[in-house]
Order: C-alpha cells, then structure tokens, then sequence
DNA sequence: TGGATTGCGAAAACCGTTTTCAATATCCAC
DNA sequence: GTGGATATTGAAAACGGTTTTCGCAATCCA
C-alpha cells in the first residue's frame, strides 16, 4: 500500500506540473521570472486545503525568510489571474486560497466546530441552479455555495478542533 | 388599482409592526430606549432592498442630522441580534442588511452589470442541500447560495445600470 | 428627581489588504 | 557578457469598512 508514500509522489508532480503552468503564464504575459515568485508558488502547491495568506506566508518564510506580506498578496493575485488558484472566502473575514483541483468546481460545507471545510459537487444542484436561473431569465458565470453547520460526528468533531487550536499556536 | 397607494400602507404596518417588535426586543435584553435608535430602525424598514451601512446613514441623516456611523452599526447588530434583520455579504466588501420579508429565507442572483439583486426560494434545492449534507453526516444550521451573473434582457439591465449610477452620485 | 447605568458621537484604533517608493533584480538588444 | 529599460521587491504607509474608546448626555427606576 504505502499510502503516505504514494501521497507524496502524486503532490510532487502536482506541484511540479502547476508550477509549470505558472511559469509559462508568467512568460505569456511578458512578466519577469523572480526567486520569490516560484518560491511562492511551489510552497502554495504543497500545502493542502484552504490557505489563508497568513499561513502561505508562514511556510514561505521558512524557504525564504526576507519574503514579505506584499509579494505574497501580489503572487496569489496572479494565481488567481491564471486560474491555477480560486479565491474563497467563508466569512471570517480572511480570504483563503485552493488551487483547483481534479474536480473543476465544488462547494463547501463549514463546520463551525472544528473548522473543517468538506467538500462535495452534485450535478442535480448544479442543473436545479440553472434551471432557476433560467426562470429568472438570469445567465449564471459562476455561484457560491456553503453550508454552515456542524459535523455530526462530535468524536471526529472534537478531535479535529483540538488539533486545529494546536496548530493555531506556531 | 392605485399601486402606490397600497403599497404605501402597507410598508407603514409593516415598518410599524417590525418597530414594535425591536422595542419589545429592547426591553426585553433591559436596555433603554433612544431617540437614535428609534429613528434608525425606524428609517430601516420604511427602505426597501439590501441596503448598506452608508445608504442607511444617508437616510438616517435627513431625520436627524447628527447621528453618526457608529450609532447606525451598533443598531444594526442589535437588529441582526433581535433576528428582525439579517446581514448579508455579495462580495463587494460591505455588509447590506436586509428585513425579513414573509418568505423566511430565501436566496440571491446578483447581476455583475446592473447591480440589480434577484431573490428567489425553492424548496427542492433546500431539500438537496439537506440530502448531501446528510450523505456527508453533517447538520445544516445555515447557508448561503448566490449565483452572479447578468440579466438575460440587456435593455432592462442597462435601464437598472443607468439608475443605479444616478443615484450614486446623491 | 437623583443618580446609577446606558447610550451617544467624534475620533482613534483595528485589521486585512493594497499601494507607494526607493532599492534591487530581470532580461533583451547589443 | 553588459548596459540599461523595465519589472519586482519589501518596509512602511495608506486604505476602507468596521469596531472601540472616551468624555459627555440621555434614560429610567427607586
Ligand atoms: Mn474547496
Ligand atoms: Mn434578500
Ligand atoms: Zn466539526
Ligand atoms: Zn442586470
């Protein structure tokens, strides 16, 4: 099996490939190729979830600790130009950042326990928007959806919000 | 059929029926009743829409010069907290506020040119929304779904645009 | 009606994000 | 390679919406 170790090899070639993708839009639209920028880059592409700015800055400092606030924010702004990258905001007043995934397009279910965010597409949610729409006589470019709520799992639950307070104290 | 009329009253009983319940509200957590506040919530539910800190300010001013910002979000939460109110967030970085119509809860399209804010409600996508989240053993206290985009019917949106636009500039 | 208690408004603080600006790095034409 | 036009960087300041502070004013119960 070795899961972990197949973990790693898929995410290195993950973020090889998206840093790839990075560069040739960098070179696309004239811009310059800088040290940060692709330190940046390939840390965001091996951190998983959903990276607030403060985090990706944290992991960033530990390749290169000269890296500010201001190159982060401008870097993720040109991921998000490059659609490598989606902005997401769940109402805790910090944006935080996921670069796409297999899966084009999802939403979120927030638990206000733990903080986890799950995941989940459905492609009758999806038809039942456009139809609505439709009514409406309304043309959709893009949609956010978040159920906020709690796991119903309270051990899971319990575990999860003790190791995120752990972590929360760097 | 004199529409105006009617709709005018009832938008009073309306705004009256939501004023006695804040001032219910009010005595019931024992604080005192204001002169500001009384304005300020008054001038709330006699506006119609999703209405920002600084429109409601703007209202509030031609009753009562002197109130000032900090007043108006200080009623403003007491009002999410009464649950007379709810506070909503389309992306443009400011809250807008919004009185509980009958239709309990309800959802947005927001078109990106004319700013107009289509509301809707249907009770299959409500009920989809549950089913998912119980696949994922997770308990729904809330959500929030909102679909951008622009109206279908460029004359009528370039109308709303063009109105908006003129109103901005007070 | 006195007086403890709340509420008020102007201004300052806050906080995440953006912009400024002087110094530095990139990279294309030579 | 090198010069030099151009882009990028990082610290610090600015920004914009919101919250807090603080001294004065209003509320309201005994
Ligand atoms: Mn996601
Ligand atoms: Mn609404
Ligand atoms: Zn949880
Ligand atoms: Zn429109």
């Amino acid at each position: 099996m070795a899961p972990v170790h197949h973990r790693k090899e898929v995410d290195e070639s993950y973020a090889k490939e998206k840093e790839a993708a990075f560069a040739e839009f960098i070179q696309r639209k004239g811009l310059k190729t800088t040290r940060q920028r692709n330190t940046i880059v390939a840390t965001f592409f091996r951190m998983r979830g959903h990276v607030s700015v403060e985090e990706l800055l944290n992991e960033v400092k530990k390749a290169n600790s000269r890296i500010g606030y201001a190159t982060v924010y401008r870097t993720l702004h040109l991921l998000v130009e490059s659609e490598l990258v989606e902005e997401r905001r769940f109402g805790d007043g910090l944006a935080r950042y996921e670069g796409h995934s297999d899966v084009e397009h999802h939403d979120h279910m927030i638990c206000l326990e733990c903080g986890e965010i799950f995941e989940f597409f459905n492609p009758r949610l999806e038809a039942l928007q456009e139809k609505l729409a439709e009514e409406n006589d309304f043309k959709i470019f893009r949609h956010r959806l978040e159920l906020y709520g709690a796991c119903k799992d309270p051990e899971a639950c319990a575990n999860r919000k003790q190791k995120r307070q752990a972590s929360a104290g760097n």
